[in-house]
RNA sequence: GGGCCUGUAGCUCAGAGGAUAGAGCGACGGCCUCCUAAGCCGUAGGUCGCCAGUUCGAAUCUGGCCAGGCUCGCCA
């Protein structure tokens, strides 16, 4: 064509939503007649004189303002079944993390009570984002960090302390901490003392017991969530401990570190953080003039140790609570000299516990709030982890228990678990009927002819571009509304056809299409950690 | 007051430069002699918060406003 090819913006393909808009798009034309100063359409008729028909391009046209589409020949669909049926689960993964290493950091909750929901969800998006980056050819550690190194620990031994004393009749010696946590489970931590201890605590001073009341609290607690999380189905490679963090000195450390480089200063009889130069807006304290380090100083700590460890990228999933932080912790990790790319945190936005479109009380102050477990026992693994991952996580989430516990149409978890077992019935049928599953080269040639397996297919061949996207934007959501969407796609075919009983070129190219959507949506399904059921 | 997130159908939400803005629920009407009706098909329902701008084209980008949530410690 008579144009400099300097100016050809750059040509991107995308799939119209409209069938008859053709099977791929490019709007070329439509950039190019600026700079050109011709009519778009003009322009588009021109390129569509250079394109060639054939080699699976079945014709082109001129479309809109100036679109160029591109009708396919329907082998394609016939490819890509028979690409899913050969990689079967490998089919989606992709190679795009080149094996880099990439670590996950998630839940992180302080061991001072058991999870509640707010902290499932992050425990869904991080198990979710750790297994599409596996997916997508990261090597993914999965670690948790646990706080277990300030006040916060003391508080709840004091307050396991006090209960313990009540619970003997001795309350006025230990009176309950101000800030104590006042929820029931203090009181089953204290049980749990006497059942060990007998009252032989009492005799010590409140000073001399306190270490044991902290230490046993903590690690039966901590006890607790590691087993929540893995009947959640959320497994992690790594517990980070912050005291490790003391024990190995490793605060003071980072301190010179970050002094040496000129980041750090003294002002007042407390240790400054620089963050003029860095998007963070003011100078933060990471050592209080009373000598004790602020959390500030062990997480930039903990995060100097992350990198040392050799991840190319830490992902760390917080509570949108913190949005206000994340500022500070990039300007940390460029003054650690690292790329503030290199750190990315996903922030979790609130669930909102309904009952029947009635929000369920919470407060942390008052101890009252909904477990993750009482979740999981209400409305079981499935549903729990579709419902805390199925909107995007920076958005609010409703989540009715009401309605995650019905086994109905309005529940999207059983929808797609339902079209799954639909698929297996098939199969099973099949097999009973004694017809063996067909080779794939009968697809050679064979075109899918209705609107519904065109469809269908054509939801197959995205599958790979899904992952890719859910991996980039490190978003579950986008794997769970695939899930959903092809699951609606096979049943819209499943009820629009029969697969058995046609003819047998028919039974044979709905059979492994049949079997390709089971082995796709098998895959989606485990990237949630959802189970793919056999029958319903 | 500053910052971050959100505002799309009655409700809950997708869509993040493209053509006629999509799902589910709820409402209404249909579909099992047949591989699972936990399903499917159809109808109704919209000023994409408001106002300007950018451009061939804006729900999408920019600026300003309005509303809701969160957040602004030598707290954790």
């Amino acid at each position: 064509m008579d144009f400099d090819p300097a100016v050809l913006p750059e040509v991107l393909l995308e799939r119209p939503k409209r069938k008859d808009q053709g099977d791929w798009s490019t709007n070329v034309a439509m950039q190019l007649a600026r700079t050109l100063r011709k009519n778009p359409r003009d322009v588009a008729a021109k390129l569509c004189g250079h394109i060639p028909v054939g080699d699976g391009i079945a014709r082109t046209e001129v479309a809109g303002p100036g679109f160029v589409n591109f009708f396919l020949t329907d082998s394609w669909m016939s490819d890509t079944v028979a690409t899913v049926l050969r990689e079967e689960e490998t089919y989606g993964r992709s190679d795009t993390g080149g094996g880099r290493r990439v670590q996950v950091e998630f839940v992180s909750a302080n061991p001072t009570g058991p999870l509640h929901v707010g902290h499932g969800r992050g425990a869904a998006v991080g198990d979710i984002v750790a297994r599409i980056l596996d997916f997508s050819g990261y090597s993914v550690q999965r670690e948790y960090y646990i706080n277990d190194a300030g006040l916060q620990m003391s508080i709840l031994g004091r307050s396991t302390q006090a209960r313990y004393f009540e619970l003997l009749g001795k309350g006025e010696r230990a009176p309950f901490p101000e800030d104590g946590y006042k929820g029931a489970y203090i009181y089953d931590l204290a049980q749990a003392v006497i059942a060990e201890k007998g009252d032989s605590l009492l005799a010590l001073p409140l000073q001399e017991s306190l270490p044991y009341f902290r230490q046993f609290a903590g690690d039966r607690i901590l006890a607790t969530i590691r087993s929540d999380l893995s009947d959640f189905g959320v497994r992690f490679d790594v517990w980070f401990s912050e005291k490790d963090l003391y024990v190995a000195d490793d605060v003071p450390k980072t301190m010179e570190f970050l002094k040496n480089r000129d980041f750090a200063f003294e002002h007042e009889g407390a240790l400054w953080f620089k963050a003029t130069g860095f998007t963070d807006e003011k100078d933060r304290v990471l050592i209080r003039s009373n000598g004790v380090p602020t959390y500030f100083a062990s997480d930039i700590t903990y995060h100097k140790n992350k990198f040392d460890r050799g991840f190319s990228k830490v992902i760390d999933i917080w509570g949108a609570d913190h949005h206000g932080y994340v500022p500070r912790m990039k300007a940390a990790v460029e003054a650690l000299g690292r790329d503030p790319e290199d750190l990315s945190v996903l922030l979790i936005q609130f669930v909102n516990l309904l009952r029947d479109g009635t929000p369920v009380a919470m407060s942390t102050r008052s101890g009252e709030f909904v477990t993750l477990r009482e979740v999981l026992d209400e409305v079981g693994v499935d549903a729990t982890r579709y419902f805390f991952v199925m909107r995007r996580s920076d958005s609010h989430l409703d989540f009715d228990l009401e309605l995650a516990k019905q086994q109905s149409n309005e529940n999207p978890v059983y929808y797609i678990q339902y079209a799954h077992a639909r698929i297996r019935s098939v199969l099973r049928e099949t097999e009973a009927r004694g017809i063996p599953l067909p080779d794939p080269a009968v697809l050679r040639g064979f075109e899918y002819a209705s609107d519904e397996e065109k469809r269908l297919v054509a939801t197959l061949d995205s599958f790979p571009k899904e992952v890719g996207k859910a991996s980039r934007e490190l978003a579950p959501h986008v794997i769970a509304s695939y899930a959903y969407s092809l699951a609606g796609d096979f049943h819209s075919f499943y009820n629009a056809h029969r697969i058995l009983g046609e003819e047998e070129k028919i039974v044979k190219a709905r059979l492994l299409l049949v079997r390709a959507t089971g082995i796709v949506l098998g895959s989606a399904l485990r990237l949630l950690g959802v189970s793919a059921p056999e029958k319903m």
